[in-house]
DNA sequence: TTGTATGCAAATAATTTGCACCAAA
DNA sequence: TTTGGTGCAAATTATTTGCATACAA
């Protein structure tokens, strides 16, 4: 899976992201341990969709520095989310991580194919669910929207895969 | 969980979903079994989401007439998404299955505080659906929307219950 | 000090799969 | 008959949790 870097732009904060965790386990009188530090970190390096095995793949080893155990990992990636640093939603039965923070409110357009995601917004769509929601009588807090289909390079790569079986 | 029944009435349809259920079968040389029968009736005769642990509370025991293994119900799952019977989405981490036969293609708002889910349909998302696939190069197939809130009886329960807290 | 956090290993939960036996077509 | 289907139990996968120890405040 991959995405473009920071398509979409950012959000003004005024916080880092490691700075903004901080104050998160600040006000919840949480820790701020060397793991939660490097995991800040780590997550935040690359603009990129994730899930938890991804992200212990991406660590040192046992008994290297900086390394973190699968239990912490996991509990720590429920903090981000909870602290607003990161969303979380399923994929294909994953649950897939990616940056809330100073990232602006978006959708996804999936490739099933390549299995390519690519972010877009739109303003109209909020609009739409809110209508929704009201005319339900729903007070609306968010919406999660994937639109599944074939990306331009696997629409082109298989139409010469299909015109090569056409000439068998 | 729970749902209207029927709440967005049906789409015409000349097969009941079991002899649709037989087509299919039938055009890829499977066969058609008792399991399977039994498991499209139980299916179809509600118009309500579930997930397979649902469906397997209310199959017969092992021993009984009618018992079918979890093992197949699993599979059987399978076939009917395949056969266009069911559709499946995930809500709360749990594979959610829903009628796709014979009933118009929706979307849901679902209500986190009691877990309610109910459908609508929206032409306009569609449109939207499609005008953002298009700007983004992609061939769209189909689209997940859910809409997540509190729903009417929720917020007047809760607003209760803030009076009620309130007060103390 | 005092209460959190972490690592490890065991426990879960939801499916999936291997296999021997059963049964549609 | 032949090939797909089923039940059962074991295997998987993705997490979660209990617990003893380590550490931040």
């Amino acid at each position: 899976m991959s995405i473009d870097q920071a398509s979409l732009g950012s959000v003004e904060v005024s916080l880092t992201p490691q700075q903004r965790f901080e104050e998160y386990l600040q006000s919840r009188g949480l820790r701020h341990t060397d793991q939660r530090r490097y995991l800040v970190d780590l997550v935040f390096s690359r603009h990129e969709h994730f899930d938890a095995d991804m992200l212990i793949d991406n660590l040192p080893r046992k008994g290297k520095p900086g390394y973190v155990s699968p239990a912490t990992v996991y509990r720590t990636l429920k903090e981000f989310v909870d602290a607003g640093l990161l969303n979380s939603f399923q994929l294909d039965g994953r649950t897939v991580f990616e940056h809330d923070y100073g990232y602006p409110q978006h959708d996804h357009l999936y490739c099933t194919q390549c299995r390519k995601l690519v972010e877009f917004q739109s303003d109209a769509l909020t609009e739409l669910r809110d209508a929704v929601g009201a005319e339900h009588g729903f007070r609306v807090f968010e919406h999660r929207l994937i639109i599944n289909g074939m990306c331009s390079d696997c629409v082109k790569s298989r139409r010469r895969t299909k015109r090569k079986q056409d000439l068998v």
